[in-house]
DNA sequence: TGCAATTCCTACTAATTTAGTAGTATAATG
DNA sequence: CATTATACTACTAAATTAGTAGGAATTGCA
């Protein structure tokens, strides 16, 4: 029942990027040295970011990442989504494993009620909640 | 982030031995024919929920578990944590992985909020609510 | 007394997921 | 056209999950 630590850098990224929002396009290689994770592996997770739509890009020389909304426009949900694929606590209350046998399950309303409150405390969060810290 | 099938076993099995209140020691071979799940592995799922004081256990011929408390006694959060050990959704908010930057860092308390409402919404639920579906 | 049914304990294993690395292609700038 | 970026895909090592397997200890009953 753990974050991974896409969910975790995905949200240093974004307050990466929130924290150096007046600076233009953000490169991976200034991101790496300052979070201390490599260009390469932010690659991965920054596309994942991009994909969801959440980040404007700019590529070639002086390329890089920014925000394209201002910080308390993202919700924390919407950054952890798009790196983790999905909060579901189980298979049968996400997107893609929906079960077949929700009617018949004693638990699965459980389960669903469980995924509701993890949500909603996520969506509940802006990244600028974040950098008020 | 997802719950394992020892937490999602463990429910059934405290499910099953709900249901079979008034009848006495129930086996794991009993549990296993209806829940579908071979005794090796029932086996070491019911250890934990036994280390952790959830069971009564009878050993031997016509032996098995059965509750020790009424089920409306039993949170589903105390069935979930002795199964999946911790349900602190990242290693810093949790009691062993303790982080010892919990003051500087700008994401901890975030965490420590998404762990509070995992907790109190499993706790809120008892096994009797899961029965009365 | 001894056999059958049961829990108890530990070790092992296969499959899956996580956490990266690596290489190459594509794009923009000066 | 060299340099500095992102984009994409493939690969790999380590960790975790989801079990299997074997045997020891315990108890009830014929």
């Amino acid at each position: 029942m753990k974050i991974s630590t896409k969910g975790r850098y995905a949200l240093r990224i974004m307050i990466d990027l929130a924290n150096n929002i007046d600076n233009g396009y953000i490169s991976l290689k200034d991101i790496s040295a300052r979070q201390n994770v490599s260009i390469k592996y932010l690659e991965q997770i920054v596309s994942l970011l991009n994909k969801a739509g959440l980040l404007s890009v700019a590529r070639g020389n002086n390329g890089g990442y920014k925000l394209n909304k201002k910080p308390e426009e993202y919700t924390v949900g919407s950054i952890l989504r798009a790196a983790e694929g999905d909060l579901a606590p189980i298979m049968c209350v996400s997107e893609e494993g929906s079960c077949e046998k929700k009617g018949a399950c004693i638990t699965y309303s459980f389960w669903e009620g469980l995924d509701e409150v993890i949500n909603n405390y996520v969506d509940s969060k802006s990244l600028a909640d974040l950098l008020d810290k």
